[in-house]
DNA sequence: TTGAAAGCGCTAACAA
DNA sequence: TTGTTAGCGCTTTCAA
């Protein structure tokens, strides 16, 4: 039984309407409706600008899944953030939601739609379907990278560059943002520097590096404690435990804004003067550093840029077309620590 | 053409299956195929286990688009953020990615994924296509609100649940985070409040709503200086104006902690003490403030919870059920400001 | 408990 | 420049 649709011209909203409707109404065919729509040079300029107001005129909603089915694609990227529902989250800092803009921006030009998931229990079909993966933070361990592979979707990495020749991995410039810390230290004369942050992780690792080669070339050595954590406390435990054991430092890095926090309150809390007796550098540039008293000197890392170039990735692997992992630039903010 | 593939009980990765493939390999028809992959009781549990099996060895991807074509359902929910390009993002702080950990979550175990977007630039066609939409941040101006009523979908709004009896809306309970403020100010023996925020904003209008209230049931009316923004600089600004034409407060309470770090800043720079001087309430309980030294007394609110809210409330509407606005608790917590 | 038929709405390929 | 045909892969009738 057909619908009485075509005899109706004035539709109510709600109802439903597709090309094929569309053509009848506009006395064409449903595959010259298509063509007007998609602003194909294959039509008439006149009949695609009549087909195009009489769509709008009518309310007309175009059905993503049929072009989908048809074209074997989901014009959709998969973003999976590693993202704890507890409150310490992995991704510490608000920083996702800036590299999630500068992904959603690009790709949303682009014309694909971004889905937003993390990994907990196991991906949603419509999630393995989708024609590319963006993965948000390799984190210490990398099951998500791994678990994500097996879907067999072209993939970009946000995180440490050097670990992964096989994959396409963004990230800033890690290790050159361990140097410019180094460098600052020495600058300043600092001859006892304490790295805070934990090496398995791999961005983490890099900047180590950087810092560590850096400073080695004046014969220096950085103390390495472990820490158990990315937050203020876990920052502040270190440095407390630090003190205990070799009170000596005058300098300390910290792989985060949050660590950095952390040995900072802990460093005043035993007497130390932040910068006069100990100089203090952290990471990411954050707000809660920059505002933070005293203001804390930091490495930042533009992740607005670093989610576009993501997105610029995964698309040109979709497409078929060469991607190389790439690194962005890293700088030091000095403010008084 | 008929594919050679069911001739071929070993496949490679990239091979493209589909359940008429799994139905020929099994000796059963298709349907029962789709039914066995979704634990229709209508399929004998032997078959079912043995059709499962085989999918899961062959590799099979269900295609999502196929499905919803069908079902005339995208199965998907759209996440509108009001979140600029620009650094100064409408959406202060990292709580939009909490909202967006409990939508996740809660959306993704009901088999429906979030698509990620903003504003910028017209929304896709298969954002338009959701089954539902959540917006994150109705802001000052509600044009976000009308734009995507205007889609026709179902729709809830993360924001200020007093203005708006037509729209469901999930919010915090900010009248009575101003109550909080007050009544610690008044406990604190504070006779000179300041409220500062911005009430065309109407989770802020409520909050001063809530703040006035109190105060005026002892006789008290705050002054509410303008502030141009929602940042620490902005919030610093105000703070100094203000010092020089009403010297006189001893509360302050922000509508943010951004804004309560600015003014804290301004009031050490004044030679004023906080919180002797002045006590200073912040909003959002941010890791932010409550690292701050000296550490900042805010009304916390549960993101992670109200994500889950947001999205029980969009599947219900999906669903046709009914479903109402609802507000959830805060609380103050207690710091040395 | 299983299957056959039909069609969701769109677009590539080919034809006119 | 426009149209016809066919089919993407799935699931809801309805029938056996």
């Amino acid at each position: 039984m057909s619908r009485p649709r075509a005899s109706n011209p004035t539709r109510k909203a709600g109802e439903h309407l597709t090309m094929a409707d569309l053509a009848e109404l506009a006395g064409v065919s449903a595959i010259t409706v298509s063509r007007a729509l998609r602003d194909s040079p294959l039509v008439n300029p006149e009949t695609r600008q009549r087909i195009k107001e009489l769509a709008e005129r009518q309310g007309y909603q175009f059905n993503v899944s049929a072009r989908n089915l048809r074209l074997r694609r989901s014009m959709t990227v998969a973003v999976v953030v590693e993202m704890k529902p507890t409150v310490e989250r992995q991704m510490s800092g608000p920083y996702p939601l800036d590299l999630l803009g500068g992904i959603s921006q690009e790709l949303t030009s682009a014309g694909y739609s971004v889905l937003l998931t993390s990994l907990q229990g196991g991906a949603l079909p419509s999630v393995q379907a989708a024609d590319g993966v963006i993965l948000l933070g390799q984190g210490a361990h990398e099951d998500a990278m791994h678990q994500v592979r097996r879907w067999g979707r072209p993939m970009v990495v946000w995180g440490a560059v050097s670990r992964h020749e096989s994959q396409i991995v963004v990230g800033s410039d890690n290790q050159r943002g361990g140097k410019l810390a180094a460098e600052r230290f020495l600058a300043l004369g600092r001859r006892r520097p304490v790295f805070l942050g934990d090496d398995a992780h791999g961005e983490f690792a890099e900047r180590l590096l950087g810092f560590r080669q850096a400073l080695g070339a004046h014969g220096i050595e950085p103390l390495t404690p472990s820490v158990a954590n990315f937050t203020v406390s876990a920052g502040a435990q270190a440095v407390h435990a630090l003190l205990d054991q070799h009170p000596q430092f005058d300098a300390l890095f910290a792989a985060s804004d949050l660590l950095a926090i952390g040995a900072i309150r802990a460093l005043i809390e035993r007497g130390r003067r932040v910068p006069e007796d100990v100089s203090v550098i952290g990471y990411d540039d954050t707000p809660l550093g920059a505002t933070y008293l005293p203001p804390l000197t930091s490495i930042h890392q533009n992740f607005v840029d670093a989610g576009v170039l993501l997105a610029r990735k995964v698309l040109a692997l979709i497409e078929g077309e060469p991607a190389a992992s790439e690194i962005l630039p890293t700088h030091l903010v000095a403010r008084v620590t």
